[in-house]
DNA sequence: GTGATACTGGACCTGATTGTCCAATTTATC
DNA sequence: GATAAATTGGACAATCAGGTCCAGTATCAC
């Protein structure tokens, strides 16, 4: 068996945020349709076992909702427009300000040391694009590829004739 | 024993980018001089045994430079003002930008998707900021407390009576 | 109600990161 | 040259994120 390489971290984000981010934004996609965890893992190329993890921390951070039983699934809990980027990835790892200083001096605690300022100031413009960053900004973006999918040709990934998401009628 | 809890991580830095970053800076103040790992460890609380890992990446990333035996110890390899932030990240835990689509679809080569075009341009503007702040920069910040030290008093963090660097004459 | 579908949650495995320890080596000083 | 001060590097331990597996439970359809 051919058990691709796990992707490198991407600095910043961790494999897990990744994965979330990329479960959200096919969500968004066909909200507000449902989609089996089987399917949402072939469609984002995560590991379905780990994506069910993922999509736990989703739904306890109120991202999406989901649905037991026969034609269940998960689906987002609120409309794209409603949901940023910052939204999902503090869902599932928040984005820790530095807010004292982390050698434990007392004399910072306020006012961050230059370096830890600057950090945090790294750390406070991710957040903010992130935060003003919608899904459906991310879905509507009209320069690039469609999100996760081929960009001209139909999607093919291993789930051959059922492909069609659900709807509960 | 009292073993201080492990501060958690930063989100986007690693603990071991957080302590080259001590590391350096602490170097960049007191540069041309040099300092032992064991000093250094001190001042910027990282774990002694691991620091001097941490030092080696530096010293092959050409930030610093060490001398071993008696006198000997670790310095920087160029002067504050031309080393940014960036560089030191760099050299031990490289920002790696995301120049093709996680996903592995070959349609996406080019041009990321709406989704990963923005990852990437945070981790473009973290970059940037990075890049364009030396370490000098970093020390001459008026607006805040002095890196790393307390800042009106004098640091005492274990190594009584002997604090003062060594140069190498 | 029976069976198939699908999420839930807990236990477990694995590899990478973080951290420790020690023997070897280099170097200044006396 | 002997000694002490330091870095160097390898082996090893601990912790955690990423990932797997499976039994349990809820739900729909017949």
């Amino acid at each position: 068996m051919e058990l691709l390489a796990a992707d490198p971290d991407l600095f910043m984000l961790t494999q897990t945020v990744e994965y979330a981010l990329r479960a959200v934004v096919q969500l968004a996609s066909i909200a507000p349709e449902a989609s089996t965890t089987k399917e949402l893992a072939e469609i984002t190329q995560v590991p379905q076992a780990y994506l069910s993890k993922v999509l736990q921390g989703l739904r306890d951070g109120g991202i999406v909702q989901s649905q037991r039983g026969v034609r269940g699934g998960t689906s987002l809990a609120k409309s794209p427009e409603d949901l940023s980027i910052l939204d999902v990835v503090n869902a599932v790892e928040p984005i820790q300000r530095i807010r004292t200083c982390p050698l434990g001096l007392k004399s910072h605690g306020v006012k961050l040391c230059p370096l830890h300022s600057r950090l945090d100031a790294a750390l406070a413009s991710v957040e903010e694009a992130f935060g003003k960053t919608t899904l459906a900004e991310v879905l509507a973006d009209p320069n690039t590829s469609r999100p996760l999918c081929e960009s001209s040709d139909v999607v093919s990934l291993g789930n051959h004739g059922g492909t069609e998401t659900r709807s509960r009628d």
